[in-house]
DNA sequence: CTGTTAGCGCATTCAG
DNA sequence: CTGAATGCGCTAACAG
């Protein structure tokens, strides 16, 4: 029991106990049993989850380090699972970490129904959402300023004279999707500009993809004098399009990248920082984790601000 | 027990109760309690642990990617953990994850001395190295094959003509960093070349580092007309200088990385793949884990390729 | 301040 | 094939 409370931080030990249960503890490499721990206690010590769809994309890893670098100052340890965008795989992923008794769990939604992420469905276990508000559930979140991000770039565009304006969107599934193409097209509304349906696109499902849909475009009778590209895959595509075209449209795109100082021609892009997301999100669920009362959801958006190549 | 051994697959349950207790777990969404369970047999069940020097770089993540996906397959679940090159950190996560009882970890470790890693101060656990070669302690380990790679970087080079080849290399303290070096020199002392000590550097800190040094090699009387960059950072870096200089010098560098075809001159780079040195790893780490006797350890060198751009 | 008792939920062992 | 007894290592609750 000395040793049990020394360890624990107990202040009932007395300081001389103290000392020779921390120079044994010492001397032996003694280490408490975790699994012991939490099944006495019925909580995890220490074990966050976090589930992405896909750890390859920078942009998730990069969140997975804002959550590990939260919970490594608060001497927890991350679990992490890749869904790979499969909602089945999600679900069970968060049904091993409730049975685990971990604390709780950000996850970046394969989906958009969010029922099955119910602290209620997880054995009480809290989940936190990153990235897509949530769906038939009330969940703290973390969102980015997906919709102002649009809107300051199109606005970029719109100032410097643009008037017909390219856009390569995301899946309108998506959240992410939904709001940038919300931001764009409010902005051009308030300037009082039509957004032409055959200069705007979704379906872009890889970089080349992007380059066709965009060197289609700019072989129109009336092509687009610049385009938005909605993110970093899509720039990249649009770029290379333009590029060879030799054709001088304007480019501004969603998300940063390496290397986007690299290119031939100026390039705005909407930039933030995903770990900022990663640890706004761990902390988010580490005070409902500490939280006794079930107090309100919360969310939190994460600015953008635009940067210019 | 019956319910015990059902979940269990132990053959010895009658299949009505099988039945019986199949059907009640699913109307009440019942699930065993992992950490009872790794606190009765010993060892976690299903989770093994992955410690890497930086989450952020792609090269990780991927990796990560690697071992989360062969970890799935096996119904394991993978506890990461960061340490920013911090030794210290990654004593203190392996402790960490040996006191959780977890069945094992793959390790990038952030030093050169791996005693700390051995089993016998991990109570047991066994940790299984992925990019580097264990240094006093026996582990299993997994490469790629730096020497090689590099080595067929100079060669092509060296077939083309270049005499004077310049190297941006990468801090000898690496294992990386020494063998990318010697399938450089290894290559050029084999068609008789001699490297000149001005036109290898290895202290480079970063893409703006790599940049500076490449430009001052220009600068000289004697400037290389190649450039063997040692990683994707470094190729950027010396990419930029050469366009500014607008030399004509030639540049092939190791690492593959996204968006390399974007550039205005000619590339080759020495790739592979990330995610094989992870799933390899997880797959020598599960091996291990079975492994009830205590084998010889093995060690897998996963292979590259050139590719051109 | 320190020690004793009891039980967290499961799986091993042994009886039936 | 099924169930009862027991203990994994720890800590809450209580006694001293």
């Amino acid at each position: 029991m000395t040793v049990s409370r020394t360890l624990r931080d107990d202040p009932a030990v007395s300081e001389p106990n103290r000392q020779r249960v921390l120079d044994s503890v010492a001397a032996l490499g003694y280490r408490r049993n975790e699994a012991a721990r939490s099944l006495r206690s019925g909580r995890s010590h220490g074990i966050i989850g976090l589930v992405v769809t896909n750890l390859a994309n920078p942009f998730y890893s990069q969140l997975a380090l804002g959550v590990e670098q939260f919970a490594a100052k608060h001497g927890q340890q991350v679990l992490i699972g890749n869904t790979a965008e499969d909602v089945e795989r999600e679900r069970e992923l968060l049904a091993d970490f409730a049975a685990r008794r971990i604390d709780g769990a950000v996850v970046v939604p394969a989906g958009t129904d969010h029922r099955h992420l119910r602290p209620a469905h997880l054995q009480g276990m809290p989940v936190v959402l990153a990235g897509a508000p949530p769906r038939r559930a009330a969940l703290d979140h973390v969102l980015v300023d997906d919709f102002g991000g649009a809107h300051a770039l199109a606005t970029q565009l719109i100032d410097a004279g643009h008037k017909r304006i390219g856009f390569l969107g995301l899946p309108t599934h998506l959240w992410t999707g939904v709001e940038r193409l919300r931001g764009f097209t409010t902005a051009m509304a308030a300037a009082g500009l039509s957004t032409k349906p055959k200069l705007i696109d979704h379906h872009i499902a890889d970089i080349a993809a992007a380059q066709d849909i965009t060197r289609d475009l700019l072989e129109l009778a009336h092509p687009p004098t610049a385009i938005l590209a909605a993110n970093n895959r899509n720039t990249m595509g649009a770029y290379r399009a333009i590029r060879h075209a030799k054709s001088g449209t304007a480019l501004v795109g969603f998300d940063d990248f390496e290397f986007a100082d690299l290119l031939d021609q100026p390039l705005t892009v909407a930039a933030y920082d995903p770990t900022e997301v990663g640890a706004a999100a761990a902390a988010l669920l580490h005070d409902r984790v500490l939280a006794t009362n079930r107090s309100r959801t919360r969310g939190i958006t994460i600015a953008v601000h635009l940067k210019h190549y």
